[in-house]
This record gives structure tokens, sequence and C-alpha cells, in this order.
RNA sequence: CGGGGCGUAGCUCAGCCUGGCAGAGCGCUUGCUUCGGGAGCAAGAGGCCGGAGGUUCGAAUCCUCUCGCCCCGACCA
């Protein structure tokens, strides 16, 4: 009897995901191609990741400010590398109040022109750096091909963007942020993530380097969940943020700029959901509980009402965030149904049967595990119940990521295996060439080379000639 | 930009080939009965058939043009 109208995983992977995301009311495409409209259920798990990232952000010394949405062409023409990356997939503003604009604007994809102009007017001295500044945005880019969360035409996210006296500096703040994000995805979100270092190809256009955290998805796929750049002095060099140095020097200084998106949630829901729907790890579930109250008619319905009101009080005394549901039109199946489909972490049931036992049901969302639990007791249990969750989610995916990591040096076993996904630790020399062969032939790339690996010295996987250093990550990634 | 598909009720779609009253399921409204895993019955509301032009006595249906969206590739947080 039960209506299946989420695909299964196994099925159609593809289908899948928007089957969750729109039975978990999540989001919806809107009127604009390749730009979403995100519910309040998908935004409400947007401000819990917001609010984790940004305690974190301004615990690591950072302020938050705001630069506007539109850039000027000259200006972001002034960063070679950069404006060739990202020009093509600018939108950009030729009209306004009803004339042709002298000069078109551009809608940032990304604020470093704006910003690093701007910071050349704050910086004189070397006692005006460190600019550590952070700003929560909306940006866009003209992407051929969208998914929503995982790639929408404006999305939302944050970008960190600082300037330093010295590139040690500025290297240590891009792996500060690093770190700040791999908290996040396996302490917040209960991702697991590798942090490391993006080959050339890969980079930023105008860094000298990218740093990024992967995280392996249920398909098998990867998913870049966060980056952090050194820019080196190129923007500053670009966008004149120069300073007289403690020796009187004039002096150009080190930026890096660093953000994760809207994509996390993307990531959230193929790192967690399953065949039923959503599953929401606690810390970003805008609701933790819902309590089902179960009854026959009016009568029975006041007869729990105190009872209920009662829980709703004590669990939310224990910092748990409750709701009761007590919508009189739904059955308390079809509330099962919904709420299970949003990810609830936890359901509470409590019908006559309990009332008389001085019980309630408690039922996890992530694995179905169902208890009774005396009413009195049901604050402190769900309390706790939560943090189990939590950890469960975050094992339970490290557990599958093992599975499908593998450390391979035949590549044709390479080649062959790859059609299944999962994250393959490969020796590689780090010639462009070989690189590029490994995407023509099997559409995988290389993720990243680990930050924390082990030195692991030998042939290349592609050509056999030496390769040093640890074993770079390839994958299929979206 | 190539290749494929689709625009009809809020949603999913049938009807089109072979022109003749605008349809179904789900959802929605109202009422009664229900309520421990997606309720049943009854009565209702809801449409510029994507848009423009043409053929015709008559067009959702045939023809021409146009706009938009989705899927598959090349580019990407």
């Amino acid at each position: 009897m039960a209506r299946r109208k989420i695909a299964k995983r196994a099925d159609d992977y593809a289908q899948w995901y928007l089957d969750v995301i729109a039975e978990g009311q999540m989001a919806e495409h809107s009127m604009v191609r390749g730009c979403m409209i995100i519910k309040p259920w998908g935004y409400g798990i947007w401000e819990r990741i917001q609010r984790e990232l940004d305690d974190r952000i301004k615990a690591s010394g950072h302020e938050n400010a705001y630069f506007p949405l539109f850039v000027p062409k000259s200006l972001l023409d002034k960063e070679a590398e950069h404006v060739e990356g990202f020009a093509p997939e600018c939108a950009v503003v030729t009209h306004g109040g009803g004339k042709e604009l002298e000069e078109p604007l551009f809608v940032r994809p990304t604020s470093e022109a704006i910003i690093c102009t701007t910071y050349g007017n704050w910086v004189e001295s070397w006692r005006d750096l460190p600019i550590l500044i952070n700003q929560w945005a909306n940006v866009v880019r003209w992407e051929m091909r969208t998914r929503l969360f995982l790639r929408t035409m404006e999305f939302l996210w944050q970008e960190g963007h600082t300037a330093h006296e010295t590139h040690d500096e500025a290297a240590a703040e891009v792996q500060t942020m690093l770190d700040v994000y791999a908290d996040l995805a396996e302490n917040v979100l209960a991702i697991p993530v590798i942090k490391g270092r993006k080959t050339a190809a890969e980079r930023f256009p105008g860094a000298i380097d990218t740093y990024s955290i992967e995280a392996l998805m249920q398909d098998g796929k990867a998913l870049q969940a966060g980056t952090s750049h050194d820019l080196g002095q190129n923007f500053a060099k670009a966008y004149d943020i120069s300073f007289q140095s403690r020796g009187g020097e004039m002096e150009y200084a080190w930026s890096t700029s660093w953000g994760v998106s809207t994509r996390l949630i993307g990531g959230m829901i193929m790192a967690h959901a399953d065949d039923d729907g959503l599953v929401v790890p606690p810390l970003l579930a805008p609701l933790h509980a819902v309590i089902v109250p179960i009854y026959k008619g009016e009568e029975e319905a006041a007869a729990l009402r105190e009872d209920v009101d009662g829980m709703v009080t004590a669990l939310r005394a224990a910092g748990v965030r409750v709701k009761a549901d007590v919508r009189d039109h739904l059955r308390p199946g079809a509330k099962f149904f919904e709420w299970e489909k949003k990810g609830v972490p936890v359901r509470i049931e409590y019908g006559a049967r309990d009332k008389a036992a001085g019980n309630v049901v408690v039922k996890r969302r992530d694995n179905g595990e169902k208890q009774i639990v005396p009413r009195g007791d049901v604050a402190g249990v769900v309390a706790a119940l939560l943090v189990t969750i939590q950890s469960d989610l975050l094992a339970r995916a490290r557990a599958r990521r093992a599975e499908r990591s593998y450390v391979v040096d035949d590549y044709a076993e390479f080649r062959s295996r790859i059609v299944d996904g999962g994250f393959f630790h490969m020796r590689w020399c780090g010639d462009v060439s070989c690189e590029a062969r490994v995407k023509d032939e099997t559409k995988a790339t290389i993720r990243c080379i680990p930050n924390e690996g082990d030195e692991d010295a030998g042939p290349c996987v592609v050509c056999g000639k030496g390769a040093d250093g640890v074993r770079a990550v390839f994958a299929r990634a979206y």
C-alpha cells in the first residue's frame, strides 16, 4: 500500500536525488532556468550551516562585511587569469534606468575584484595588515547544466578574503580555513572529507595554490565541498594592495580567499539520505523531533494535549528543537511519512495506549530503531539520542567511504574499476599530460593531493616514471 | 553550441495520428464518518490547451514561425 514517490538509489540515482529534494520540501526549480527556490525546510538547514560556520569564522579572528553585487567590467579585467577563468560564465548588466550603461556591470561570480580593489584603498602600512574579512552573499555563474544545490546559476555562499604581510602568514590562513571547513563538514554535516591541494589544472583562476575538502557521495562520485585559495601576490599586484613594510620598502600584500556554498546541502543529501528520503544530521535539523499525537475523536485528543504540551516544554528546556504536529486533518500515518521524508532525526509517538502505560514511543530516522521510554524521561533520552545519531551518521559515512577507497598501482585495473566510483589513491608523477590522459580515458580527475598522507614514492600509475610524495586521490566528480 | 524530448487544471499526464461540448488521477474546498504507517463516501471549485500567424464552416488536434523548459554531451563552487 506504500505509495513510492521517491526513486530508489540503486535504480536511478539522479532521479532519487531530485525526488528526495522535492518530497523533502527542500527546494524547487524557479521560473528562471538554472535557478532555485530554496523552501523553508531547505533554508532552515542552510541557516544552521551558516550559524555553525559563522561562529567558527568569527572564532578564528574574522569579521563580516558586505561588498556589492555589481563589478565594473574594467575591474574584472585587471587580473588576466582570473578574467579568463570567469568572464565566459558571467552575467552582464548592460542597461539600467532605461538606458544603455556606458560600462557594463558584471554580476559577481566571486568578489576578488571588488574586494581586493577596496583593500588597496584601505592598506598603506604593514600596520594595516592583516585584513581578515568574510561576507555572506549570493553569486551568479552562467552554468550550462545545473542541478539543485550542486550547481545552480545563482547560489548562496560565504567568501572570506584576507590580506597579509607575508606569504607564510597567508599560507597559514589558507590552512586554518581549510581546517575550519573540514571541522564543519565532519562535526556538523557528518561528512568525512579529505583535505588536500589541487593540481594546476583544477586551481582557482589566478591562485598560486588551491586547497579543497573532498567528500565521497553514496554513488561513488566525489564532491568538492569547500575551497581555500592561496592567491600569492597576483591579486595584490592586479588590484594594487601595496603597503610600506617594516623596512620602509613598498611591498605587495599576500592574499587568500576561501568559500563554501549551498552545495554543502547537496552533499548532506547525498551523504546521508536513503530510499525513504532525507536524513538530516541533528546539528543541521531545523527540527530535532516531532511529536505525533495519536487519538480517536476530539475527546481523546483533548486528553493527550496537556501531556504533549508538557513534553514540548521539557524537551525545549533540554535544548531539543521540537514541535507537536497537531494537524487534525491528517492521520498519524500521513504525518509519519511526511516527517520521514524531511529527515527529522527523531519522531515521538504518543497515544492513549502510551498514556495509560506512562510511556512514549521514540523512533530514530537514521536507522529506524524504536524504543519505549517513560514519559518523564523523554527529554533526557531524546537529547542524548541526538548526540548518538550525529556521531553514528559520521561513523556510517566514514565506513561507506572506507569501503570505496582503494589503493591502486595498475592503470588497467583503475580503468576497469573507476566505472563503479570511489576514491582511488594512486601515484602521480606530477605531469599534466598524465592527468589529462586519465581524464580523457576515464572521466576521472585528480581531486586533490592529500595534506595528510604517507610518503609513498614509486612509479606513476599512468606513465611509470617516478612519483614522489603522497598518492593523489582520483575520482569522478560532481 | 550539437543531439534527443516536452509545453493541456496546482502536480503527473491522456486526448492530437484520423479536426466537431476540455478530460483522468493526485491535490484543493465543504460536509459526515475515520485516526498506532500515506483514510472512505458524497458534493464542489479549478483551463487564453506556451505565444503569434495561417488553413477550415469549425483547430488542443493540421501548416508556418516563435518563446520556454527538461534530458544527453563539451565548461564548472
